[in-house]
DNA sequence: CCAAGATCGGAATCATGATTCACTTGTTCT
DNA sequence: AGAACAAGTGAATCATGATTCCGATCTTGG
């Protein structure tokens, strides 16, 4: 038997593998899914075309993959903020403050999360995730609610109008960047009471400036 | 001189710049700028792709005229409702029950208005469009608030909070369509609150539940 | 070192869709 | 009718980028 997979084979294709993964969730990054060309991907990882079709299918399947893994860290971190213990206003405040502080630092890649069109496989995902994070401001919306900390109201609709406000005002075209800080604060301020939970008195933590 | 432009060639071209620009219209509102293809326009318009390009330089052009023309028509639609007469609150509930409205009879074609990405040229003009879609809300705030009849607030964060809040809601993959009156009233009570506008206070319970 | 079997590389091939162009079909006017 | 010129057509051509393929190169175990 003159071939067998070794150890040292079997770790240097699950780098390789992790390495192409990684050039193109850097070429996302920078160009967003319209400049995830499998060139591109190729060059940056200093291997040839072939290469990463032999790790990756098509296309689509690693920009999917691309998509899941960046979308996988987002959801996770905004899980473990809103389902920490405590005042649900605070852990309001604190979701806040970490998307517009992943938005603010990485905004081509945010952007390409949440709104810029690719293949359908990565559409479909992407809806999938919209929905995820939409349903875990929702639930926490909700909780509010029930523990009277908010007024009664259509949660998943605002949940809806959360995420879509929070994604116009720091990616949109009015965005302004020259003072981050503040403007984590005046969109803690103003989701606060737009979901009614400014007359209540109840301290509002300005902190959630934590990562 | 054997051959002179009359009126009748006149009308005749201008009548088909008209129907090539309605056709390509209509395909976006089908399928949106990614479905919007030469060949595509030239069937539905029952003429060859030559012809096409006999009324429009590029495909580019082509597609920023179909965006332009489509976006004039709403930003004329929302000035027109939100700079008339009347008291700030009741001209943005207009406002929102104009965009909602619009939003639901046509939601390819507002979603490929306001976050559809295509040529460089159309996203450009998207932006602009954005840019003044959103400062028509802002200054409406700004009237409130000096008025008083708002609190004061950064009126371009909330109007871009809007106006993302609204396509997410109306649009996003949560979208609930089967109660649009009733979806319309909520998200106006929603807004209404987000901007400080709720003195009714009908809407909020006490909040001295338990807990 | 050799044979077997695997990975690499990147030019060749495909697919899709924009753009061109040589040609046909009008239209106008004498 | 015929000259002069515009409009219409769609097959041919280009451009871009995904996907394939085959020789080159490497690994392994004897």
């Amino acid at each position: 038997m003159p071939y067998r997979e070794t150890a040292k084979i079997r770790d240097h294709k699950a780098a390789q593998h992790q390495k192409i993964l990684r050039c193109a969730e850097s070429v996302v990054r920078k160009h967003g899914f319209g400049g995830l060309t499998i060139q591109a991907v190729a060059d940056r990882a200093q291997v040839g075309v072939g290469t990463v079709y032999r790790y990756f299918p098509a296309k689509d399947a690693l920009a999917t993959d691309v998509f899941c893994r960046a979308t996988q860290r987002e959801t996770d971190a905004l899980r473990n903020v809103l389902q920490q213990e405590g005042q649900v206003i605070e852990r309001l405040c604190q979701g806040i403050a970490l998307f517009a502080q992943r938005a603010l630092l990485a905004p081509r890649l945010a952007w390409s999360l949440i709104a810029e069109p690719a293949d359908a496989s990565v559409d479909a995902a992407r809806n999938q995730y919209r929905r995820n994070y939409t349903l875990l401001f929702a639930r926490l919306l909700d909780e509010g609610v029930e523990s009277g900390q908010l007024p009664a109201q259509d949660t998943d609709l605002a949940a809806a109008s959360l995420v879509g406000g929070l994604a116009e005002s720091l990616l949109g075209p009015l965005r302004d960047h020259r003072d981050a800080q503040n403007t984590v604060s005046e969109l803690q301020t103003f989701w606060l009471r737009a979901v009614g939970a400014d007359e209540t008195g109840a301290a509002r933590p300005d902190d959630g400036a934590n990562a």
